[in-house]
DNA sequence: ATCCGAGTGGGGAAAAGTGGGGAAAAGTGG
DNA sequence: CCACTTTTCCCCACTTTTCCCCACTCGGAT
């Protein structure tokens, strides 16, 4: 399970450190691709392949092509470097606008990617909207 | 069950001693998260499981995105160490209004994390509006 | 008075996060 | 096929944070 919110930084080379407390979970391997919404969702491999069949099942062939053309391309494999860094591809980076200084949140089954400033408005957002916490 | 009050206190590096009558429920580890009302909530690994479970079901996809992306990242595990305390994240102490002086008070399925000051005027109000004891 | 468990404090080793050099690989053009 | 540029990736280095361990104090019980 993925729990907690880190702040942490991309360097000019595009790399970020995955949080220690999800690397175990990380060292086969995974898959980032566009989250819903202005970030990017880092999942398992496993994770990543329960979800994708989930979204696939139940689709015509001709929707199902069109999806799976939509997705696949945009997600990409990813592994850690001896640090437990990962590489964030320059399109999906550019996609969430993601500037040197961004926030990995855990949300359950996956984790994502946040530029810091879009999480803070996101956050006060729900706040805003939100109740009060249900715990 | 969690019952009682306890008051510990929170030293400079965070750390905070788990009441001695709550770590045999906690010896697997727990989640810690922003709890209802300014205060911190602690379950064990099992209760928070079937609580968060029995919170997301029968949610919108769209409501379950924004409820899961606040409580899962406002959360963390805990373990105890060898002095039995548990390390009370940075963020959460923040939200949480914590100094060093706080009490720990268990509520049947959890217990909570309060500043001192905060417990007692909430108390007072309790007490205040509230009727007679039930007992 | 002494023992023992609970709560608290702190030093030091280990790990986490970050930055950067340089070799290897991949892509590009002649 | 070769030369050149660009990108990728492996490695080392540094700083900060985390965490493991030892020690002290204070009450209550023996």
């Amino acid at each position: 399970m993925f729990l907690g919110e880190y702040e942490h930084t991309i360097d000019v080379k595009g790399r970020m450190a995955v949080p220690a407390r999800f690397r175990a979970q990380m060292d086969r391997g995974g898959v980032i691709s566009k989250g819903m919404g202005v970030c990017l969702s880092v999942y398992t491999m496993q994770g990543w392949e329960e979800k994708s069949a989930e979204l696939v099942s139940g689709k015509s062939s001709d929707e199902l092509r069109d999806f799976e053309r939509r997705i696949y391309p945009s997600a990409s494999e990813i592994e850690l470097d001896g640090q437990g860094r990962m590489i964030i591809p320059a399109k999906l980076r550019a996609y969430a606008e993601l500037g040197t200084e961004v926030t990995v949140a855990g949300v359950r089954d996956h984790f994502e990617i946040w530029d810091r400033a879009t999480w803070q408005s996101y956050q006060e957002k729900l706040e805003a909207e939100g109740g009060t916490n249900p715990f």
